[in-house]
DNA sequence: CAGTATCCGATGCGATACTG
DNA sequence: CAGTATCGCATCGGATACTG
């Protein structure tokens, strides 16, 4: 048995030695979430170096959970989750809502990441409640620095060839803004988790709409939140 | 943030904080499973280095999963889940399903260990198909090195101020036996495992039954199982 | 029984720069 | 875009011995 092992034939420990390693749990959580481009991994796990990202989906290659193929069009490569992959699902959901109820929100909300949290909400923003034609909104993180400040969402209901009916950019798109968002990042972040509202949010001050009111008057329909806003939070 | 923190609100990073560290999960599985008593514990992570453990135990307290208390009586030191520790079950046993899943028999016959087992083994055995008198079951596993090559198993359906209904020595107990059993550690692993039986293992010579005619007949009953033997392993 | 104390070695992994 | 390559340190944790 490797060093590293745990020596231990219990199941419990053999896929502990799979999936505990630092990062690894956070990035089958990405790709559990779809992605599947290494530059589309990077985003959601933005503070994992390249070398120990390619390191990981090595390791999980070889444990049959992760497989590597050229994408259908294109031949870029894509990493995918294998039958056994998709099946860590349930665990990757039972840690996420166990976070949500006993990490306090106090902890929770001391990890702020502007550009994490645009590429969260970008996946999860619904488009039902939105208009048919295309919406730019601008959020804007006034505290931060500027890499952070400003970003945009590209609503583009038709869209059909040219990739995601959402985009986000962190420089100026050209288009015209239809929805401004103002807030400080992590009244955004609340707002994200199912801590706050929109409503609570802009009649305290902490977030500033300006622009197209049906798009404002329907913030908190159209902004997906986190897959684990709905868990009740226990921890005081 | 702390030097190690994966710097994510995102609630599987920060369950991921507490429980993806080195030997954590493989020791939540001992307290789910039961056991509260430093020794105990250990016994369940025999390969975890005192001090690791203690260590594991802190980190833990410190994330709200587990309780130091006096034991009621006796007054000697208990771990104690939380309800918070509790609600990690969930998570431990789509692990272990995973594991039983998803990793080769072959990946975990390699991993044997007798004092594992039997420690388990003693957890989970079956009063019900056993006699109402005291039974006494030794266990041999030739092959091993003399610490790991006997072992004893005393049933006392009727001890009740004395400690629990099985005890596992390891050193002759001074009771007549009443059933031997032997077999190579990885034939009685894989039946514990649920990936052979005791039938199985008989008629082909891997398993050895001597003694009372009963109990070896009721073996596969009284014989509990890892949690995890019902659970249809999919890996090749 | 329930831990402490100490030491030291491997290695995990972070940072940075580079490439086809 | 999708990775490689290299370096070097911190630290994790394994081993062992000891204690109230």
């Amino acid at each position: 048995m490797s060093q590293r092992s745990y020596g231990q034939f219990c199941p419990v420990a053999m896929a502990a030695e799979v999936l505990c390693t630092r990062w690894t749990v956070v990035l089958l959580r990405e790709m559990v979430a779809g992605s599947t481009r290494f530059n589309d991994l990077r985003r959601g796990v933005p503070r994992m170096s390249p070398a120990l990202l390619v390191q990981r989906l090595r390791d999980l290659e070889d444990a049959g959970v992760v497989r590597r193929v050229a994408g259908r069009d294109s031949g870029v490569m894509e990493y995918h989750l294998t039958p056994a992959g998709r099946e860590l699902e349930t665990m990757v959901e039972a840690m996420g809502h166990w976070g949500q109820r006993w990490v306090t929100s106090e902890l929770t909300l001391q990890q702020l990441d502007a550009s994490l949290l645009m590429w969260d909400m970008r996946r999860k923003l619904d488009l039902k409640p939105l208009p048919r034609r295309r919406s730019v909104i601008q959020f804007l993180y006034a505290e931060q620095t500027p890499v952070d400040r400003s970003w945009w969402l590209i609503v583009d209901p038709d869209a059909r060839g040219a990739g995601a009916p959402v985009d986000l950019c962190s420089v100026e798109p050209g288009f015209d803004v239809d929805l401004y968002v103002a807030s400080d990042l992590r009244t955004m972040t609340a707002i994200w988790m199912g801590l706050d509202t929109v409503r609570a949010a802009v009649d305290s001050g902490r977030l500033l709409l300006t622009g197209d009111a049906d798009l404002a008057a329907n913030m908190q329909a159209w902004l997906g939140l986190s897959p684990f806003a709905k868990t009740r939070k226990l921890a005081s």
